[in-house]
DNA sequence: CTTTGGATCGTCT
DNA sequence: GACGATCCAAAGG
């Protein structure tokens, strides 16, 4: 479990971090924190999605309304309404333009635990707060009115920001869950043995 | 422990 | 009109 070497106060991430494609992008986000008002949380699970070069990203078949985002500069943040009631997040990356982004799986709570839990009430236990990427969207307050926002600016509402920890030496690695198409791609990244990681590995 | 089905509605076909 | 980049509780072993 990754700790910081020397702990620091957040700051905003270089962009250059973002500007390659999401595969490379998603491993290096593990260690990074989202910073919401008073709430912290810790990236420990992630997945890539490809736009057009992947059958499961909702760019495949181009841009619409919805994903309109995900063709945003690297660093904005695209978030999705699913299955009638749940909100999920994803980071933007590069190549600009391309519709390339990083799904927000899973993350360990850092500070503001009480805002979480208030935020989660069905969640029995801490580790329960952020293991999903709607879980992660409710106990953060991540709604579809900070779609599209820069997750560098320091003005914007939901932040991404690194405290020093870096990220795993090497992730772990394997599919990607809750799709049905290109299924096979290994494009899930989690922090190895981390408690907060949503699911048990699929190979 | 694992499996199953219900909730609930915006989006694109 | 069908179906989700999900979550949860209840039922089953």
């Amino acid at each position: 479990v990754a700790r910081p070497a020397t702990p620091t106060e957040p700051v905003a991430l270089d962009r250059a971090l973002l500007q390659k494609d999401a595969t490379a992008v998603a491993p290096r986000l593990l260690g990074k924190v989202l910073v919401v008002g008073d709430r912290v949380a810790r990236i420990v699970e992630v997945e890539a999605y490809r736009g057009a070069e992947d059958p499961a990203s909702h760019a495949y078949r181009g841009r619409t309304p919805r994903n309109a985002s995900m063709f945003g500069p690297p660093g904005t943040l695209y978030v999705y309404f699913t299955y009638g009631m749940h909100w999920c997040a994803n980071v933007v990356s590069g190549p600009e333009g391309l519709a390339r982004a990083v799904l927000l799986r899973a993350a360990a709570p850092v500070a503001g635990l009480e805002e979480m839990r208030a935020a989660r009430p069905r969640a029995r236990r801490d580790l329960d707060l952020l293991n999903g990427p709607a879980k992660l969207c409710q106990a953060l307050g991540v709604t579809g009115e900070d779609n599209g926002c820069d997750l560098l600016d320091p003005a914007s509402r939901v932040r991404l920001a690194d405290d020093g920890t870096p990220p795993p030496r090497r992730a772990a690695r394997g599919r990607r869950i809750g799709i049905s198409a290109a299924a096979d791609r290994p494009w899930r990244y989690w922090v190895s043995g981390d408690p907060h990681v949503s699911v048990a590995p699929r190979r």
